[in-house]
RNA sequence: GGAGAGUUGGCCGAGUGGUUUAAGGCGCACGCCUGGAAAGCGUGUUGAGGCGUAAGUCUCUCGGGGGUUCGAAUCCCCCAUUCUCCGCCA
């Protein structure tokens, strides 16, 4: 979310730079609800002063045995028009309060202006991409091969966008959390945490992904009778908080920065407590609406899958540093796996809804000749921050912290990149060294 | 799942419709006192926001929401959550 303070002052600026990442800003409306608010609110609570005065003078005239009964008279006329003033002061600020959610972050000066993936811009290089004598097999053919892919059964199961692992390539997969979480617990100082994998509305609208991007998730009933779609979208939009015969949901977490940012929402932090690093191992659930066509071969493209995520929580002046760092301990990852990749810097066009600047890693896939995203890390600045009321005591006053995130890495495409690079000529494929320890020192996966 | 009891500021804790404008304590900050400190004394100390150049002033905020009332921490309804007991369970 935006300070309301940017659109108060330098809205025609705030709309440039949203137009950078193609979201049009409704300065007319912001600026006509904005000037109803002031004339409702400034009226509203001089009402209630008035009100609250007569209450007052009640009470003594009463303490003291007088009779009360013309102030009583007086402060009855105020009644409906204070009632009527109340109700569509909080409609207007339930709208603006939606408005204010439904804009996406300013992104940083830094970031490169662009249109679409095509804009991004490379950073960094890492590692040269192994040369083939023979012909390369992507992953479902490798792991097809060795029997230890399975998408034929994962779709009688479940459906498709599910994939099962059998046998080494099932270890392999478990050995790849492991070593990413030791790795970052041990070597770059992340405090692991065991999470939810549903989480309420409330925090996903602290991350952003509500309530603009539901149809994204995976939304479970919980309790209660149906509600109607159309109460329910008012009530993601205005607030969540429960009240008599509506529904409530619990979502499978999209990512684990949804329950790590959020372990700091509404609350007051001490300043010697940051930086805070959480790190974290889950299963991810997307639904991937309207991404249909798009990798449905193999598991690069799932609705479940691992990642090992990482979240700090930081001071405002320290985060672009800390950005860089987060990014460098998920390059290390690639970099202890040998596997070649390079950083791009996204463009303004490409950004996602909550970040101020995103730097993807992408690793070398030799069956798409190409490289492909395998975690993307973001700085949000203070937009989750104000979403979440998540700050730490300044000098006596109370400021918003800025929050990062990170996947160091996402598990099933770090897979995916380890049986395509690593693949050989008979099918099998050379198990990395530093996940050897992992997998019993297993060397090469190969068939039976 | 059933029954009961709780949720008050950074923390503890009082408060059953009207000087509660939330007592008191702890902690913290500043000041006085002191050679320095402790103790003592004094002042301040939830958060969000409106109007105003400012001084200031007003509104909202006692787990969340709704209601009753001129007036709600206090009464009523719904929800969340914590604790105790029972049931079930990995």
């Amino acid at each position: 979310m935006l300070d309301i303070q940017i659109l108060r002052n330098d809205i025609q600026g705030a709309a440039k730079r949203l137009e950078s990442r193609k979201f049009s800003l409704d300065v007319a409306f912001f600026q006509a609800l904005e000037a109803e608010r002031k004339t409702v609110q400034t009226r509203t609570q001089e009402l209630q002063a008035r009100r609250n005065a007569a209450s007052k003078a009640i009470g003594m005239k009463k303490a003291k045995g007088e009779d009360a009964s013309e102030i009583l008279a007086e402060v009855a006329s105020l009644g409906d028009e204070l009632k009527q003033n109340e109700a569509s002061l909080d409609e207007i600020q339930g709208k603006m309060q939606a408005f204010l959610l439904s804009i996406p972050n300013l992104p940083h000066e830094s970031v490169p202006f662009g249109q679409s993936e095509a804009d991004n811009v490379e950073v960094s290089r890492w590692g040269e991409p192994k040369h083939y004598d023979f012909e390369v097999r992507d992953h479902v053919a490798l792991g097809e091969g060795l029997s230890m892919l399975d998408f034929e059964t994962a779709v009688k199961i479940a459906g498709s966008r599910f994939t099962l692992m059998k046998g080494a390539i099932a270890r392999l997969h478990r050995a790849l959390s492991q070593f990413m979480l030791d790795l970052h617990t041990t070597e770059h100082g992340y405090v692991e945490v065991y999470v939810p994998y549903m989480v309420n509305p409330e925090s996903l609208r602290g991350t952003g992904q509500l309530p603009k991007f539901e149809e994204d998730l995976f939304k479970i009933p919980i309790g209660l009778p149906e509600s109607t779609n159309a109460e329910y979208a008012d009530i993601l939009s205005k607030g969540v908080d429960s009240f008599k015969g509506h529904q409530r949901y619990y979502y499978l977490i999209p990512t684990a920065e949804v329950p790590l940012t959020n372990i700091v929402r509404d609350e007051i932090l001490a300043p010697e407590s940051l930086p805070i690093k959480y790190v974290a191992h889950t299963p991810c659930f997307r639904s991937e609406a309207g991404s249909y066509g798009r990798d449905v071969r193999g598991m690069i493209r799932q609705h479940q899958f691992d990642k090992v995520e990482l979240v700090q929580i930081v001071h405002p002046e320290k985060s672009y540093e800390a950005l860089d760092s987060l990014l460098g301990h998920a390059e290390e990852v690639l970099r202890r796996l040998e596997l070649p990749y390079r950083v791009v810097s996204l463009c303004s066009g490409d950004m996602g809804f909550s970040s101020a600047k995103t730097y993807d890693i992408e690793v070398w896939l030799p069956a798409q000749k190409a490289y492909r995203e395998i975690s993307s890390c973001s700085n949000f600045e203070a937009f989750q921050a104000r979403r979440m009321q998540a700050r730490f005591k300044s000098g006596g006053k109370n400021e918003l912290v800025h929050t990062l995130n990170g996947s160091g890495l996402a598990v099933g495409r770090t897979l995916v990149a380890i049986l395509e690079n690593n693949q050989q000529s008979d099918g099998s494929v050379s198990v990395p060294e530093a996940l050897r320890p992992y997998m019993g020192g297993l060397e090469r996966i190969s068939a039976g």
